[in-house]
DNA sequence: CGCCAAAGATGAACTCGGTTTGCTTTTGAA
DNA sequence: TTCAAAAGCAAACCGAGTTCATCTTTGGCG
């Protein structure tokens, strides 16, 4: 049930997207109107709307959409949700990009410009930080089957302010020009860190 | 030097505040436009914008002004910086509020409407958040003072989003109708089973 | 092939948050 | 009393996002 239509309509689609990004890093976010990206793209305002259903969405599309507590609550019996989640990064971690992995060069540098145009835009990174809150509602729902309702929340909101960190230590480090090899390597180390400090909490006696 | 002028300016200034909060409570927050707000305080919305630099200011203004950064900052010797804003939270606790010291009855009513408005719209709980979110970024730098950066940046991240979840957790009692006095006492035992959780860590012998 | 209903695209007008501009009123200090 | 600065204002403007009525495209079907 490929027919023209639905090819047209994802054609349609990733043009937009394509120029969208493309203004974003050329003058910012801010700097680039939808009207102006409408224009360019070649179709009207209320259709691009249609595809993204707003601004933000035509550059945090796609960005963060694991679902952590689905990673959570399918984990194998006997296994905590933090050994689970710590798994689940350190296998994505070393050889490419916790959110997606782009097959390609071009799919990469596509997915760095974008990170340079969030990071580059306040409203923006509190926009992707609010994707993964969105998630962090739902852990909290899982793990409560195993702790008191406070312990979750604040279990959820501990593990995904941890991660939604080394995130974005990560994409920094890669916007600032580091090698995606170089970045991955590191990455699996700041996992690591990540996840310890969280199991073991943050020790006092290191803490002056 | 307290002129006619500034005193004009203070009343001008919560007579506006309060109409929005009025409006908002009753109406919700999205069905207020500023421009009724404006109407009802009887200004200009260029008047309006110039006192309130945003429709989310309105209620937002006052929100979770303390300063992680400074308290850490300031601890006396010897003390970790968990052990300084533990105490800070124990101390602020029990009997009043963590973001404000409302004096009476009425300042006190006002707080927890405004955080039923708050916690009622999804946006601007977020918008909340961010405020904290921005605390972050200072408290790392302090925090970095005695540990590397990663580390430092994951353990601003897991405060800050402890004490924005025991601080929801508070509010919601709150405005789910619990008395200010239960809720301060539950307050002080859950900041205490917040701070052992980030100081501790996740203990996965718990976690099945 | 030709027909037609439904899906999709469109421009124009609209709402709302926020800003700019150019002007009048109010205030306080000399 | 005078006058510059501060404050207020109406109206026009901007950009994101929506509504609506209209027009085009598609694909299924006889």
């Amino acid at each position: 049930m490929t027919g023209l239509r639905e090819r047209k309509k994802e054609q349609t689609r990733r043009r937009i997207a394509e120029v969208a990004l493309r203004l974003f890093a050329e003058r910012g976010y801010d700097a680039v109107t939808v009207n102006e990206i409408a224009a360019t793209a070649e179709v009207a305002k209320v259709t691009l709307f249609k595809y993204f259903p707003t601004k933000e969405s035509l550059v945090l599309e796609g960005v963060a959409e694991e679902d952590l507590a689905q990673i959570v609550s399918a984990r194998p019996a006997g296994q905590s949700p933090l050994a689970a989640l710590r798994a689940h990064y350190l296998a994505t971690a070393p050889d490419d990009c916790p959110d997606e992995e782009p097959r390609d060069e071009q799919a990469r540098e596509a997915l760095i410009t974008r990170m340079g145009v969030i990071f580059d835009n306040p409203a923006l990174s509190a926009a992707a930080g609010e994707l993964l809150h969105r998630q962090r509602q739902e852990l909290a729902r899982v793990l409560a089957h195993d702790h008191d309702e406070l312990t979750a929340a604040l279990m959820a909101a501990q593990i995904t302010a941890t991660i939604l960190t080394v995130q974005e230590t990560f994409y920094r480090r890669l916007v600032a020009g580091a090698s995606l090899a170089d970045a991955g390597l590191r990455l699996g180390s700041d996992v690591r860190l990540a996840f310890d400090l969280l199991e073991n909490g943050i020790d006092p006696s290191k803490g002056r």
